[in-house]
DNA sequence: GATGAATGAGCCTTCATTCAT
DNA sequence: AATGAATGAAGGCTCATTCAT
């Protein structure tokens, strides 16, 4: 199945596809798609601009599935979650897990705020199947218990925005927070404390998980900064 | 007067030039930069493409000017708010004023994130002249007295960046979160929430702010709809 | 008649047409009518763009006006030139007039020879109207009395061109010139040499008109470098 | 070997190159620099207007590559003359010889014109590089034996500038020329009278050339049209 | 008599894309 | 599997010109 589609056009190689769509997934997350030079791409990826169309019929087409590969896993993250028990334990490995392919793939932010602020036509199809699942999750535990009792239901999906906030737009944000603080947000420490500022709030929002005693092995580093 | 201050270059009339800043704006705010054609900012303003090259000399110092006329007024916020005393009733109408000029201007956080994003070349003037008087604001507010026990000094910055993520990343993300939500977070009541949960993590997170009876009209109905 | 003529267009004023010849004249002898741009000409008149078009209804009737400007007063030097008698003393005075008046316009020979060059839609009128007499004099000189024994009579033209390029040349060829010799030929000395290399080679090509003594009060000073 | 040296920009055929060259050779002489429109130049040679920059990245690169190709040949007329024995046989070969590569680059005289007319910024360079071996020549020449007696050391520059004017000032005033003498100086005859007559001159002013007998095939048939 | 404001056409240049090799 | 060579369309910007004031 996968071979077929993927054959589309005549001949790949996997190394130089996977050159043009790093190549790409670094352009495209600085400028947008239309911001962004087909011979930027190939120049980075150390292709001819010619052969990168061998790959994909057009920038566009290129730039989907970049898309698509960067923010698919994010999918597969939560499901593996939704599939489990829910307590803090189980929480703090997710935010781990999150973050950690955040840093992977430092650019997939970007590009989905790109996507977001430019209202690209990619935006609904990234909505319904790759956050859907992740606001589903969030609203799910506020429904199991409201956390402080001047936060209604009401107020379930600005909770749910403020940790798509923490997450994805400490990504985006980080070179304006780079030049205001003098420190890298995205260095090891920098990821850290933004680990720890999603935790100590989901303590706070999410009581109910906290009953049971805490641990997460990966975290464990981050929560020795705090007082 | 006015004639001095106008004829730096070329003919100019104010309506147009509001015209055609008012319509750069919201292109900018989409596209950035790189991926806005001048044509399109032309045909929004209903000038001739040309007309527009009469009040800038470039296409950058246009956005340039644009970047200017949308985040300087934020600092005149900060500056009063700074002059003045510090308590909950201050810091709700700072909140209010923000981001009702964040309303009226619903580009300019678009236009903040996608100069953080490209790592554009006013980014860091941006950061000096614009965001650090608020992030001045929040770290003196933050050592004046610590929130939270399990919040410690080197926390300050991410703190500081929540704010800044719960504010502009709120108008930033807005398509995206409409889309989950269904519900536009621009609207009147969202921006309400937004600024309840923004009050309801200030009040957790500067205690010594609310020492005095809770006030703060233009927030009242916000109020309201919390538990 | 001539009232007439000018006031095609409503207004005029005497000093700011002149002003906007003599930028004209600058300009176009530069960079040729193609290669001139009105605001360059207007900014050098010290005249608002539109103004210029009071004027002169188009660049190239601009250009025309200049090159009549320039160019008809030769004629009339050559008029009262064949008018006259001649002999070595009224020769040397012509050309002491045609050389002073190249150099009061110093554009004119520029403007000549970019027509020249572009073979431009003016260049057949300047040919019969303002050379057709200068040339019909020499070859009229010639055809009085052989000079040199090994000059026929087919030679004529290539002579009677040695002298346009002697004298026009002179002035297209000057920046050149000064970069190879390391002096301004436009100066006076480089001026009083290259007359005196004309009349050098008229002596020998007309010998019949230095039969009676030579005078010539103007070119005194140049034959004085003589040895 | 020829990989290494074509490969500096991108993609490249001789036979476009050359044809590009061509057109642009024959605008550029006509209109100067700023006076060509590069569709021009392009349509002339067929080529689409974008394929011309993939030869060279701007107008004014492929202006310069103009005036190298045709004015380099020069040099190497001049570095032969320059090494061997100077007598009249030579000096004719010599003059045979510019006047022959003048004839298949027809625009060079022009193009060398125009920059001097225009002052252009390749005019220094092109004096020194190219027309100072030319000068130093003839000044050579002039100082091993004064001609005439009415001619000291100030005049050998103008009689330097003589020689330049006789053939490039030839080529470029051919067309006001044929309009005054309704014969084309650039046809085979007129460009033979013009040898006749700069030989001529030569033979007056650097007498001492001539001792040997006289001789230069290639000039044989130009003598014949002399009395 | 002069100019501020505007504009359509055109300029140089770059873009995304194609295709034969 | 990759690329050299080419191109139509479009990009930002400048031009000559107009017209109401």
């Amino acid at each position: 199945m996968a071979d077929a589609k993927e054959k589309t056009k005549a001949s790949r190689s996997e190394v130089t596809e996977r050159r043009i769509l790093d190549a790409a997934e670094v352009a495209f997350a600085r400028r947008g798609l239309e911001g962004t030079r087909v011979r930027e791409i190939a120049e980075a990826a150390e292709v001819n601009g010619s052969t990168l169309y061998n790959y994909y019929p057009s920038k566009s087409a290129l730039y989907a599935a970049v898309l698509d590969r960067g923010v698919s896993p994010l999918t597969k993250l939560l499901e593996e979650y939704a599939s489990g028990p829910h307590d803090m334990e189980t929480t703090t490995k997710l935010v781990d897990s999150i973050m950690a392919h955040l840093n992977e793939c430092p650019h997939l932010s970007r590009l989905i705020y790109l996507e977001s602020i430019a209202e690209g036509e990619y935006l609904s199809h990234m909505a319904e199947k790759w956050f859907r699942p992740l606001t589903d999750q969030i609203l799910g535990q506020l429904r199991t218990g409201l956390s402080t009792e001047d936060l209604n239901e009401g107020m379930f999906p600005v909770i749910a925005a403020l940790f798509m906030h923490l997450s994805f737009g400490h990504y985006s944000l980080a070179p304006l927070l780079k030049e205001l603080f003098g420190h890298d947000p995205l260095s090891e420490s920098g990821v850290a404390k933004q680990k720890q500022l999603i935790l100590s709030l989901v303590r706070q929002m999410f009581p109910h998980l906290a009953s049971g005693p805490r641990s997460g092995a990966d975290s464990s580093e981050a929560e020795d900064t705090s007082a």
